[in-house]
RNA sequence: GGGCUAGUGGUCUAGUGGUUAUGACGUCGCGCUUACAACGCGGAGGUCGCCGGUUCAAUUCCGGCCUAGCCCA
């Protein structure tokens, strides 16, 4: 009689312990508790009962060895079963393994197959797909031994180390679930020692004889046991010899205390009272389960406390190819030599734009962008303090519309980014910034004010505003460029704050929120960057003057755009007896198109919506014609849907025109856009 | 195998339940404009990984799959 088992590991069977098949499996009832022989090595072994075994892989029934797999130790702890080693920490058969000992372990596997197709016991071989351990370096399966070790006590602190870690804010919040995943799932507790050449040394002594441990004195510590003497000459217990401890500390053991080193913990009260815990732990996502999480572990049981309020994990660079960098791949990519090619500040630019907690490829190119950037910084710097010409401008409220625009723009930015950055959203808050300087400050509102200060006009405001925002802004950037910041600052604007260093002045605060002057900016803005791209589509030099007569809009938009009178002709050329008139000049205007509002028929008509968009589509030259002669068109004029809502289309939002504007006249031309319409003396 | 995450123009990336999807690099065209031509303006370039579901409407929410990354003492 004989039982079939299936195993991946035949080179073991010299240290099977028992045999296990799962109780609901028809031959568990005569299986239990027989005794079977182990094939060419006579060992016998009794058969158990146990849910764990998967009765679907192989023949459901398992053999158990010492020690095959992490399932296996679970086995030998479970029954207590004797730890008989098949190979040895060499990577060779051991003593019980007879004639196949001092093989390594891929040759006794092939000679013990031999061995069963001699003896006919082996009855199938196929191939399983298996993962399997592997040294990261050399790839080797990696293998248990018995070895002695020292532990410290950490499943019994599972619920502690989740407390705590609840109790800090994780940036992105999803990496906590690896902390916990990971913490849920450990079953024994942590080997703190190794057995290396190069770490911190164990600081204890054991006696030869009865095995009594002797620890170092804390005032004697850094101590290397090896070299230094014991603090007591002989084992305390029984007079034996003390042999210092070879082993050393796992890594983490040193780096798990790092916030209690930063913090002066155990030599400096008042310094750690004030500093602990630490405000940030910046880290990458690959050390979660071990830096992050023996931290937090070794931290609160010495201070009872968390080791720090924040944690933040940023995501790799991986090689420009998207592969992680790896020194044998030769893909790796050395930041110093980046950094002494474009500089700090534009290797941070690339830097900081990488989302949080997420692996971003390096490339070379957006480096490039940094330097455009930084470029773009110092110029508009070098244009604002050239404008101040050497002064700090008084405070003013003689403030312009496109002044209080443009603070009330630069106050939301500091709000949107001071919110950002409390977050570590450092990402978008660079990319806010660079959009603020670059495409409002410098594209509208130096631009806007260049020919007011050349004219000597509103000289004070602007002033006031450009130092303002100059300074602000700066300041913004000054934790992605460092560099360029502090120059600029100590360039100009330090002789008027007097904060020796930018980094340690105050961040700005928002100072002006004014909704209406916002949005009569963004008017003012968007029709001079219409007229100004009207004339760069007309290949008309920017500077050149333009005979725009009349600007006609209604009587909201031109109450918007008026006050900015003087800004708007210096900086368009425009002639001085240039009028802004409430109505319309003498066009004609026709409907182009009709176009769907989807956002407002979807939700009120449901299942009917797509019948109506297909209608108004449809029909296009007939509800063109309606709303030519009668104004709109009512929702009861659709014939494809059942209604008693006589709702106008137009008036009520379900539909939308394009007009096209026709010049009536032959002397002047008409140009239009946003509600707008100028009048231009017609060339020749 | 398990947990977490990501997949968007040529490349990299932002973002959103509303039909014309952001920006950068590259590319093409136009323009020297008293801070910046290493600049400005404009254009081309996309079945938002695949399949299904929820919804009037999905790139977005849900499920499955594929691919990639990190971790699994």
């Amino acid at each position: 009689m004989y039982v079939e088992i299936a195993t991946t590991r035949p080179e073991m069977l010299p240290s099977c312990q028992i045999v296990a098949v799962h109780p609901s499996d028809e031959r568990a009832p005569w299986l239990v508790d027989q005794v079977l022989v182990v094939p060419l090595f006579n060992k016998e072994v009794k058969i158990v009962e146990d849910e764990a075994v998967d009765p679907n892989f192989g023949s459901g029934i398992v053999m158990i060895c010492t020690i095959g797999d992490k399932e296996d130790l679970k086995w030998v702890f479970k029954y207590k079963l004797p730890i008989e080693m098949s190979i040895d920490e060499a990577g060779c058969m051991t003593e019980i393994c007879g004639r196949y000992k001092g093989m390594k372990i891929e040759e006794a596997r092939e000679k013990v197959i031999d061995d069963l197709k001699k003896k006919n016991i082996l009855i199938k071989q196929e191939p399983l797909e298996q993962n399997v351990g592997v040294c990261w370096r050399c790839k080797t399966p990696v293998e248990f031994i018995n070895a002695k070790q020292w532990f410290l006590k950490t499943v019994d602190f599972k619920k502690m180390v989740l407390e705590k870690s609840d109790e800090m804010n994780w940036y992105p919040e999803f990496m906590k679930i690896r902390l916990k995943d990971w913490v849920d799932s450990l079953e024994w507790d942590w080997v703190i020692s190794r057995q290396r050449y190069f770490a911190t040394p164990i600081p204890l002594w054991e006696c030869e004889k009865c095995g009594e441990v002797v620890l170092a004195r804390r005032e004697d510590c850094y101590v290397d046991p090896t070299i230094d003497k014991p603090p007591v000459e002989k084992c305390p217990k029984c007079g034996g010899k003390l042999i210092g401890c070879e082993d050393v500390f796992d890594t983490w053991m040193d780096s798990s205390i790092s916030p209690l080193y930063n913090t002066f913990w155990y030599r400096d009260k008042e310094k750690f009272k004030k500093m602990y815990p630490m405000s940030l732990r910046p880290q990458a996502h690959d050390i979660i389960r071990t830096w992050a999480f023996y931290t937090i572990l070794r931290c609160t049981l010495l201070t009872n406390e968390k080791p720090f309020e924040n944690i933040m994990m940023g995501g790799f660079i991986l090689s420009e190819d998207g592969t992680p960098m790896h020194a044998s791949l030769g893909n790796v990519i050395d930041p110093l030599e980046v950094i002494k090619e474009h500089g700090s500040d534009a290797f941070r630019c690339y830097a900081a734009s990488c989302a949080l907690g997420e692996d971003n490829p390096f490339r070379r190119k957006d480096i490039i962008r940094g330097l455009k950037l930084l470029r773009k910084i110092w110029n508009v710097q070098q244009f604002i303090i050239n404008i101040l010409k050497n002064e700090k401008p008084e405070e003013t409220t003689k403030l312009l519309d496109i002044d209080k625009w443009i603070l009330t723009k630069y106050s939301r930015l500091v709000k949107k980014c001071t919110e950002q950055m409390d977050n570590f959203d450092y990402s978008q808050t660079m990319k806010d910034v660079e959009y603020f300087l670059w495409h409002e400050l410098a594209d509208h509102y130096l631009e806007m004010i260049k020919a007011s200060i050349y004219e000597k006009q509103n000289v004070e405001s602007i002033k006031y505003t450009l130092y303002t925002v100059g300074l602000g802004t700066l300041k913004l950037f000054a934790p992605f460029f460092p560099h360029i910041t502090e120059e600029i600052y100590h360039n100009f604007y330090k002789k008027f704050e007097g904060d020796k260093s930018i980094h340690v002045s105050l961040w700005p605060e928002p100072l002006l929120i004014d909704d209406e002057k916002e949005k009569s900016g963004e008017t003012v803005k968007n029709y001079i960057s219409q007229v100004r791209s009207w004339k760069s589509s007309q290949g008309i030099p920017l500077n050149a003057p333009i005979p725009v007569i009349a600007t006609y809009a209604s009587k909201d938009l031109i109450s918007k755009i008026k006050p900015s009178m003087s800004i708007i002709k210096s900086t368009l050329k425009y002639p001085e007896k240039h009028e802004f008139i409430i109505g319309k000049p003498d066009v004609e205007e026709k409907i182009k198109k009709i176009i769907p509002v989807y956002s407002k028929i979807g939700p009120t008509f449901k299942n009917d919506g797509k019948k109506i968009v297909k209608w108004i589509n449809d029909n296009q030259n007939e509800i063109i014609s309606k709303i030519m002669s009668y104004g709109d068109v009512k929702l009861s004029e659709i014939p494809v849907i059942k209604t008693n809502k006589d709702e106008d289309l137009l008036k009520n939002g379900y539909i939308k025109v394009e007009k096209e504007v026709h010049v009536k006249g032959r002397d002047s031309v008409i140009i239009s856009f946003n509600g707008f319409y100028l009048e231009l003396k017609e060339k020749k």
